[in-house]
DNA sequence: AGTTTTGCACTGACCAGTCAGTTCAAAAAG
DNA sequence: CTTTTTGAACTGACTGGTCAGTGCAAAACT
């Protein structure tokens, strides 16, 4: 680290502070909400070794040394943005199980109302999708850990679920929870980004119909 | 990091002449195969971007030249590793398909077989399987075109075995055929890339019962 | 009030390092 | 002999990160 100024950053950053409910605006978190878009998408294109700082600085809006000046590095700046969209995701997931849940559903109705759940963040942010997808199952990066533990937290709210159908006796209990739950979310993933990629066109309820039944072995039995 | 510098690189071209198994002939061949796989785990943990041409040349055992003797340039050999991979894992699908539709099995079983091929391939090349996955819902890649080859040959194997069962009344009617493939595809792929992942441990046996499982829709049931 | 100071947020030219790809003479392999 | 590989030097473009400096709005001061 070197101190590149004769007053102590140190003081600063904690003054400075982002209020949290009090400044609508922000500018400092305006910016950084730009530069988390720009890079999500050039990412999700190219690649994090293939995009260049300057590039998402550009598409930001903004010049390369904000980058610098409000993230650390460029692999902390992918960083943040990683822990920022599971986070919504994973959000998302628990809201869709507890609701359903408060509606009396049963356990393969929260599964249902999750499946669409994911579906839903997935239309709306298929970028980070697909970036998380690539940089899931590498070794050796920076963010590994990072990755790691968001993964689990989203995968958890699924695991629970199976759990909770498993002890009310909704599902069978010789399911392998872990894998199920690893199978529900690849089934998910993979139909939802092939659609986005090759038949963008079609509808949100045609694309969960088809997972619902798929979930619901409602494939071999015939009509 | 690069720790493994054992040295003498003037020596080891006199030992070079390991001819292993000895393929009668096509020493170009040879080298070309190790130049895959060397550029398979490499490019895999770091993907294509931060994988440089010397280190696929270092862990292969060659010269940087005979990398660019051997390929036009590093997308070129990317390219092909794709292709060659892809064509692996299709050969395999299809026979396994075949193979289960001469032993007169149902069409769920072909199904069910090729779950099993899926999963004896990424037993055996993960570090493909985990590279294709981070690469193929990309855009504006160079390779993107072949890519949607390779995967369009793949899916049309399970595709054709879901529209044989729904003509032989084994399967809905009412089934999307390509949404269903697709997530029939992520299903295996995510439960096994996390399985090598985190679980590296368990048998295949134990993974394909667990996804048979889900694949006949013997989960809701209860036991 | 008007004036000065403070310091946050941002800028963009610049630097030091890296990498794909080239070249080529010479050696090894067959 | 021909084909293939070697290995080292070299180039030229590109990239992550730096840093002295700018703009400006709120605070401090008179």
């Amino acid at each position: 680290m070197t101190a590149h100024r004769t007053v102590p950053v140190t003081i600063r950053a904690m003054e400075s502070s982002n209020a949290p409910g009090g400044t609508g605006g922000g500018r400092r978190e305006a910016t950084r909400q730009k530069l988390y878009e720009a890079a999500v998408t050039l990412i999700a294109e190219q690649g994090f070794s293939a995009t260049t700082v300057d590039e998402i600085a550009e598409r930001a809006g903004v010049a390369k040394g904000t980058v610098y000046y409000n993230f650390a590095s460029k692999s902390v700046l992918f960083e943040e943005l990683l822990r920022h969209g599971v986070g919504l995701l994973t959000a998302s997931l628990r809201e869709a199980a507890d609701r359903s849940a408060e509606g009396g559903g049963s356990r393969v109705d929260a599964l249902d109302a999750m499946i669409r759940a994911g579906l839903v963040f997935i239309d709306r942010y298929p970028s980070f999708t697909q970036l998380y997808v690539a940089e899931l199952w590498r070794t050796n990066r920076a963010w590994q850990s990072t990755l790691m533990v968001v993964r689990q937290e989203a995968v958890a709210v699924v695991e629970k679920v199976l759990r909770e159908g498993v002890e009310a006796d909704e599902l069978s209990d010789e399911i392998d929870i872990g894998l199920t739950a690893s199978a529900l979310v690849g089934m998910v993933l993979v139909a939802a980004l092939d659609w986005k990629a090759f038949q963008p066109e079609r509808s949100l309820d045609d694309v969960h119909s088809a997972l619902s039944r798929l979930l619901q072995g409602r494939v071999s039995g015939n009509r």
